[in-house]
Order: structure tokens, then sequence, then C-alpha cells
DNA sequence: AAGTGGTCTAGACCACGAA
DNA sequence: TCGTGGTCTAGACCACTTA
């Protein structure tokens, strides 16, 4: 093992790759947590989390009584924290920007309400277009807190196509996660030029929320071509929401928090 | 604590309470884990298994050398697996459904693909209207391995409003997992008929894939009326993909897979 | 320097599934 | 009954943040 790098990352990863190669095929087990406490020389716990992070993204699953088993490759994904320009990349296509504006703006309504911002707040705008393989796939919005990123509207624009690595490298802004409201919309003349399609063609519609340590940064608002792009998203157990009243002393109905809104 | 029900859900329990009662406020840090351990009397690695549970939840943000901080309520949210019934319920809305029919067909491509099933495969479909407080919301297509549920397509259809609980109740069978996949669309004649909009209103456009350990048995096709719903998802964390061959013995770069899809 | 969370160990007992 | 994963403990050292 190597020193700097946790080890229950290190055996993940070697796991991990063991399942790409196959030397681990879909359906069958893997060997079993004592035995991969003998075969790597690590205690079981950490062995434990190394197959968490393999649950995590989908390459196994595990049954109580029987054993940890590989799924299927159809099953690979997670819902880890990327920007739109990674996911368009790791989604094969090559992104580029184009006709970069960057400016002060009032933050739109639905924005606001999303980072829980007022609604006469002024914002540092990031407007482009976002190509893909060459071809208009979106109008993206970003909002940004101005004090987060000063001089930023001074900045030369044409110089980057990813905004997160931008504010990474120039701010010190690491986000660590973010929140996507998906919806659909129709196209409007100035959409439908900009994405070169027939107005009232259909398109994903998101505004998403940026949080650094909790505390919200970027709000974005993207229209994306319906077309060329669909969004994944894994979702993984029940809620451990049973305990009630009569379980636990002093707790009552629990409220339930999921992942779809009344809009 | 109660013998029943593990410790580390207990805690959780009561330390979600805490936070929604507001004993502990939004950006307050919480109790340190040597506290915590005190005050409940369990060990540290089971605080720190029902702090995890609460980092999923939303509910708290952990630096470390800082502490465990409590988010804004605006953060709550999750991403465990929920019925559309569940979700339409938990945004406010009072379902129904409408239409009931059950019938055997071919899979459609779309979700063939990604139940990883032959595209001729015989199934057991269950369409229906999804209603919202008495309002079409939308047009719902489940496709069903038809030797999981014998006898499906001869029951009374009027009995089911959600067709997750009737799987449990009847057939013991359990979803643990899903993927959906979103896009969107515009309403044709006869979706737009069904749901009471005029035609080339967006709707958004899902496909679901639930499996039951490691084994989809479930595919959805699902048309919303987008002006009455959004889904909402959160991404947390960095992947960790860090690894390179020089960093590990045997281990190259890895594939990285994200939640956005080229189509 | 002090306090926090992050990682890790060795060992224990329990709950579940299959033979 | 046996082997599996699920839970839990007590204790240790490290890495990071703040003062």
């Amino acid at each position: 093992m190597v020193g700097n790098i946790p080890i229950y990352i290190q055996v993940y990863t070697k796991m991990k790759r063991a399942i790409e190669e196959e030397r681990y095929r879909a359906g069958e087990k893997m060997p079993s947590e004592t035995e991969l406490e003998k075969m790597y020389g690590v205690s079981r716990i950490t062995i434990r989390k190394a197959i968490d992070l393999l649950k995590n993204d989908g390459y196994v699953y595990v049954k109580q009584g029987l054993g940890t088993i590989v799924a299927s490759a159809s099953m690979y994904n997670s819902n880890y924290v990327t920007s739109f320009t990674d996911g368009l990349r790791a989604a094969g296509y090559v992104p580029s920007a184009k006709d970069i504006t960057i400016s002060h703006a009032l933050i739109p309504a639905a924005i606001a309400h999303a980072m829980d911002v007022p609604e006469d707040r002024d914002m540092i705008c990031v407007q482009r277009l976002q190509m893909a393989d060459g071809k208009p796939i979106a109008i993206m919005s970003n909002y940004i807190l101005p004090e987060l990123v000063p001089g930023l509207d001074k900045e030369e624009t044409a110089e980057f196509i990813s905004l997160y690595r931008y504010l990474e490298e120039h701010y010190n802004i690491f986000i660590n996660t973010s929140r996507d409201f998906i919806t659909a919309r129709t196209a409007d003349l100035s959409q439908a030029h900009l994405l070169q399609v027939p107005v009232g063609f259909p398109l994903i519609y998101v505004i998403r929320v940026s949080f650094m340590d909790g505390k919200p940064v970027l709000g974005d608002m993207v229209y994306i071509n319906a077309h060329m792009y669909e969004f994944s998203f894994n979702c993984v157990g029940k809620a451990p929401h049973l305990i009630t009243e009569t379980d636990v002393d002093g707790v009552g109905p629990q409220k339930i928090y999921t992942n779809m809104d009344k809009r």
C-alpha cells in the first residue's frame, strides 16, 4: 500500500479494477469480507469502507447471509458532484463554450429561491452557449455571489471552459454539494435560435444550486437540447424513517423529504 | 435505547429530531463526536454512522478540524428510493389513479435497453393515468417480468394505487435500487388529451428501472406535466477517482461514470 | 497547542440465508 | 449448522483548522 492515500481507497480502487477487468464476473460472489481481510492484509472495517464505495458506484450489491455480489456493468453509476462540462466529457462529447459574457445582473426568482438569497440581490452572471462536438447543446447562466469572486467581471472571458475548475484555481472555491431541480420547457424564439432548433422544441430545464461547506455559492439555470442529453440518477436503499413514537422515547412521526417536489 | 432497532439509527433519529426542533440551529456546530459518545453512551463508530446518515439527508456537513455543522432547512433532501405515488404525496399532492389497465405487451426499446432485457421480451404492462389533487399529472406505463408476478394479469385492477406497495404485499418484491433517466418531450395528440394540456406542451420524460438485489424487475416509462412537477436530486462529494498508475501498483487511469449521459 | 474529524486495528456478538 | 454480512466496542494515531 502507498503511504499517502487512505488504505480503503486503495483497496476500493483495486477491487474496482478487478471488477472492470472481469476478474470477478457479474452475478458472481466476491470473496467474503474475512477473505478480503487476509488478501489485502487490512482490518474488516477497512474492507467494509471499500465495499461501501463500490456499492455507491453500483458495482456490487450486498445481501446479509449471502454475500457481496458483482453487479452487471449497466448498473455502474454514481451521484457525485460533477460540472456540466465534465458530464459532457464523460458522456462522450467534446465540450467547448461560445459567446461567454460576464455581467452584473439581478438574480432570477427561481434561483434566488433555491439559493435562499433575496430576490433583489446583485450577482455576477456568467452566460455562455455550451457546445458539444461543435454543436450547441445548452444555454447556461451561472449566478455567483459577487463578494466571492472579486475582479471576475474584469477577467478575460475566453479562457475558461469549466466554471467549476476556474473557481477552484482562481478563487479557492471548492464545490462539494449540489442540488438539481429538473423539469421540462419548450424553446422560445431566442432559445431556438441559439440552440439551432425549432421554436417549441423540448428542452430540459435545470436549476442547480452548488454549495461549499453548506453555503450556496453558485446558482445555475440551464436549458438543454432534450434530444442530445438526458440525466441519470441512482436511488439506493429505503429511507430509515421507520421509527415511530412507540419505538424510541421522545421521537414522533418523521417528516419525509424525498426527491420529488410539487410545483 | 430500544433493543430491536440498531443503535446508530436510534441516535440518528434523535439527532435529526433535535435539528428539526432547532435545539441545534442552522450554522451552529453540533457537539463533537467525543461529546456525543458520552451523551448517548455509545462508541464513536456508532456516532459516526449516525452522522453519516444525517449527512446523506443534507442535515449537516462536516469539516475536518472544525466540526459538524448544522445545515439550513433548505438543504434537507435525500436520494432514497421512492415510488412516484409516495413522491406525489410527499410533495403535497393527494395522489390517485385512473383508467388502470393490465395487459401483456412487448417491451419498448428504451426500457428494454435500460433493463438489459431482449427487445422482443413479453412483459406484463400496467398503465394508468396518475392524478394529483384530482387533476391528471402523469401517464405511467410499468413493465414487469411476467414470471415474477404470476396471476397479475387476472387481478382486480381498481385496488392498487401504488404499484410498489402492491408488489411488496402480494409478490414479496422489494425494490431497493432504482435509476432514473430524465429528459424532456412535448405532448403528442393522445398525451395532450389524457393530460388535458395543449399539443406541444412540455412533458418530463422519465425511464426508470427498479432493481431488487441487483436484478432489474420493473421498467417504467412516465410522461409528466412539466408545469406541475419537478425532480430534485442531491449530489454529495467528489468522486474518489484520483488514483493514477504511479500511485497504486497495477492501477491505471480510471473510467469515470457520471450522472449525465450522451444520447 | 488544543481540539476536531479521518483512518485503522483486533476482537466480539448478532441476524440472516442456504444447505 | 455454518458462513455470510450487520452492528458495536475500546482504543490508537494522524491530518486538519483555529487560535
